[in-house]
DNA sequence: CTTGAACCTCTAGTCACTAGAGATTGTAGA
DNA sequence: TCTACAATCTCTAGTGACTAGAGGTTCAAG
């Protein structure tokens, strides 16, 4: 049995975002002392480092109840987690499709008071002021 | 002059969200009618449009508040705005890193349970709970 | 002059934490 | 055994960038 910061300090998650958790019931609430402060084993360790996980992942605290809440029931469990996980891959993909969009334009602009400049205008503010100076959609 | 509605319209940015700029100092605090509703002109108009390609390009609200200041005081202002763009972009460039590795994480994630299948366990479940089976860091 | 859409302000909610106050507990060293 | 003090506790409030809703007022078309 150890601390809120032993188990802190083993998974990488900060303690007030520990107590978070259990807040939100991704947690089950812990063993307590004769004085109140929480004690954990390896299942509670095993659980957040699920979580943290998860959460490394992208996957939301409301995906990542979901998906808690599939292992304790483990009938037909791999489907649904399997959506979960597609649906979040799907998320990841449209979001890089996104900043590379973004990359692409940005990397314009910044470029834009290099070397001659453009006269004594800003190039940046004038592109950000201006959408039709960009090269493309975003 | 037109309504915050026609604003609204005319940028494709929400009237919440207008006057919440408003309230965070982006936005000049807009003219009134005797009935006290907000009119705007063509610099108005302007400024939103601003804005919102710069949100749109991921901007902060903080980096946004510079970047006008920079446009009202035009001495020695494209250095510094080339430096907030060149920041926003390596930014943009980083958070494209972290997400391609966790979009192979998670393609190689949810095949797991494809075609014949992992035993009885679910490989999602077992992936998110068990770092090692990560085949690099993310 | 009436109607109703659009506007006003204000408060509170979202997500996933993070920070701080003020009080209590656990533990290592003297 | 006592003492210090780090770690813990609960609670409230703040973050960023909005969004939603209540309850009231104004504008403009017919």
């Amino acid at each position: 049995m150890f601390s809120i910061g032993e188990l802190s300090k083993r998974t990488k998650v900060k303690v007030p975002t520990i107590r978070y958790y259990e807040q939100m019931g991704l947690l089950a609430e812990a063993e307590r002392t004769s004085g109140n402060q929480r004690r954990y084993d390896k299942t509670g360790l095993e659980r957040l480092s699920f979580i943290r996980h998860a959460r490394d992942l992208g996957f939301s605290i409301e995906a990542i109840s979901s998906l808690i809440e599939l292992q304790e029931h483990p009938d037909r469990s791999c489907e649904a987690a399997t959506d979960i996980a597609v649906s979040q891959l799907a998320d990841v993909r449209e979001k890089i499709k996104r900043l590379k969009l973004l990359e692409k334009e940005l990397s314009r602009i910044s470029k834009g008071c290099d070397g001659q400049g453009v006269s004594e205008d800003c190039y940046v503010l004038a592109s950000l002021a201006d959408h039709e100076l960009c090269s493309r959609e975003h």
